[in-house]
DNA sequence: GATGAATGAGAATTCATTCAT
DNA sequence: CATGAATGAATTCTCATTCAT
């Protein structure tokens, strides 16, 4: 059915309006990107730009909403790797820090994070769906782990959102600052560094013994 | 001496300028502030500003380095109370953490970070200039006195460097959370929980006992 | 034919802006002139301008070379009439003398040679293409015509190049001087009188007898 | 005396700003030099420059002016060795025309006629003042020489005027075709041939013989 | 629905010129 | 008289957005 085709069509062109989007904004910064880029880059005309998303401000809120989804995808589902910590919790934990520092490593999520930071004064809701999307959502799914292995003994907290907070602070924190707000690479070494060091801090903290 | 007033005067006119437009760039963006609008509330004219700052890019950057400075310095004065902890370790842990927690609250301080933030893409190596002038040397001021207290056995750590950053980021991670990257007040008690907790947590892993 | 009628509509525009632009030029000079003034003149808007010639450099580069290839087709024209000179050499040369003057009085030579100069420091190049467009091609022609005359026997030269800058050169260059580089109108019999002395005094140097 | 220094000092300043002004122009155009490099290359502040020549337009003519009549003495001093032609009186012509096309190419010469072309449609009077000074002068005086050599019987014209100007056609047409405008060098070989020609040609038509 | 063309609004930057010292 | 500082006025160019096809 050539409606189908025409919907498919129609859905496709507008995502790969969206990723280039993204793409230019994370390049340029909000105000430095001009339609007409974007247009260029996904291999359309201006005003097809302004057929799906009816302006600049309304293009970026969803090329950021959209790129916040695909990040916090991944992130739950490192977090979600806890579900099965296995007979060495440490290490667990330590395999899951890791990962979720490369995740934030990566570029789409420095970019975003970029971006939202700089739209703040323009943007405010948006650090607000950011956030709640990513680090919320990140920080509760952690929580939830942190309290099961509570409950079977593993960990010893009576307050597992704080721990969550606490654990995610000692990855992030020392990943920006070394990373330089993400101007600069932080070498795998170094992410292991960070995340073996966090994970002995939160143990002397929150282990059971 | 009128040789000095004429002097003064234009370092302060400088001065205000600069003052001006940090707070105009806070406000705005660095896109979205125009050189008219920082002229306008500096009291001078369009070309004055140009005269003292040859292009917006080099009134950003100035305006960006003279808050980093004024940041830093107070930074530094609250990690310097360590110096002088008292009896009570963990108090002035506390004390100190306190503080910084409401400097990092503090308007400037979050413009700061966000404007630099927000120009990553632009001026890459201003993260550099800003994060060398705050976060690196509060994080250096800090080692050195935990060192000093490692050394008077109040506490236990090999690697300094590596308390101060955790402490840092046990502050400052949960602050920027909560506070939605500085667009949400954080009230004194919420300060005061991630104080506590950060040097809760931080003793665990690194006090004497 | 909508699509013609289309394609027409845009070319028309961008001679039309060109034409414009010659105009204004020739009034304000290079650096006075302002794209606004040649927008408005034009009936369209300023970014308009930008569209069919991206900046105020291209715009004058394009409109000197139209003139100047509409300076040149003209000149040629006349040139050409040499072809059949007739009976009467001397009265042949005289008229195309003559019309080579009134050529070079005409406004649109005037401004294309004052706006040529002008711009010399600024357009260096553009001295070369509006010379190779129009002087240089001319005084070939010339020379082609001379010497095909002096196969026949009618003139006397063994460098018809030379002798045709000459013709030139006697035309000109008094022209210039008593118009006071095209300040001032040369009347009718003024150029007469140069055309006249020129042929007179080119005969006497190369005429067959 | 400390008035005489002073006047001299004064005066001697006043001379270097029009000097500087003259070759800022030259190398610029009249818009596009600015007052504050022609203060600067002077080694003196702009209100200098203001104080001691009303304003930009001023400036302009004071220094055009100088030009001028620095190039009408050198010139009306080459026409003035026409006073003793010697024998060979081709000889003397060509030795004339030599010089002529010389001058014509020197550098402030060539400056001078663009920048007097340049701003024909801002200065219309300058053109009158320059070519008064420099062309006119030079013709009048060449139409006095020439007079003088039909009397003793070395040359036969009865328009001594119009005779001068086609032997400075001869000369000045060709060199500034061939220096396309004054934007390359001729070399002294070929300013050669153009005067070796140009007075071939003249005295075909005013040669005693 | 997609596009080429057009535009209104706005911003950075420059410069001749003038005060106050 | 010379100068550092300040300014009013212009001008080029860019961009989001809209028509007409």
């Amino acid at each position: 059915m050539t409606g189908t085709t025409t919907a498919r069509g129609r859905i496709d062109k507008r995502q790969a309006i969206l990723d280039v989007a993204f793409t230019v904004f994370a390049r340029r910064g909000y105000d430095k990107a001009c339609v007409q880029e974007i247009a260029d880059e996904a291999g359309v005309a201006k005003p097809t730009v302004y057929n799906h998303l009816n302006d600049k401000q309304t293009l970026f809120r969803h090329a950021i909403s959209a790129a916040a989804d695909a990040v916090a995808a991944e992130t739950l589902a490192i977090v979600d790797q806890l579900r099965e910590p296995g007979d060495d919790l440490s290490a667990a934990l330590t395999a899951t820090a890791r990962a979720l520092l490369a995740e934030c490593s990566g570029e789409r999520a420095c970019s975003l994070r970029a971006l939202t930071y700089a739209q703040l004064a323009v943007f405010p809701d948006l650090a607000d769906t950011v956030l709640e999307r990513t680090s919320r959502h990140v920080a509760e799914a952690l929580a939830d782990r942190l309290a099961r292995l509570t409950l079977s003994g593993r960990l010893r907290t009576d307050d597992p959102a704080q721990a969550a907070e606490q654990l995610l602070a000692l990855l992030t924190a020392p990943l920006e600052a070394r990373s330089r707000l993400g101007t600069r690479e932080v070498s795998d070494a170094e992410q292991r560094d960070i995340a073996d060091a966090a994970v002995r801090t939160f143990l002397s903290a929150y282990g059971s013994r």
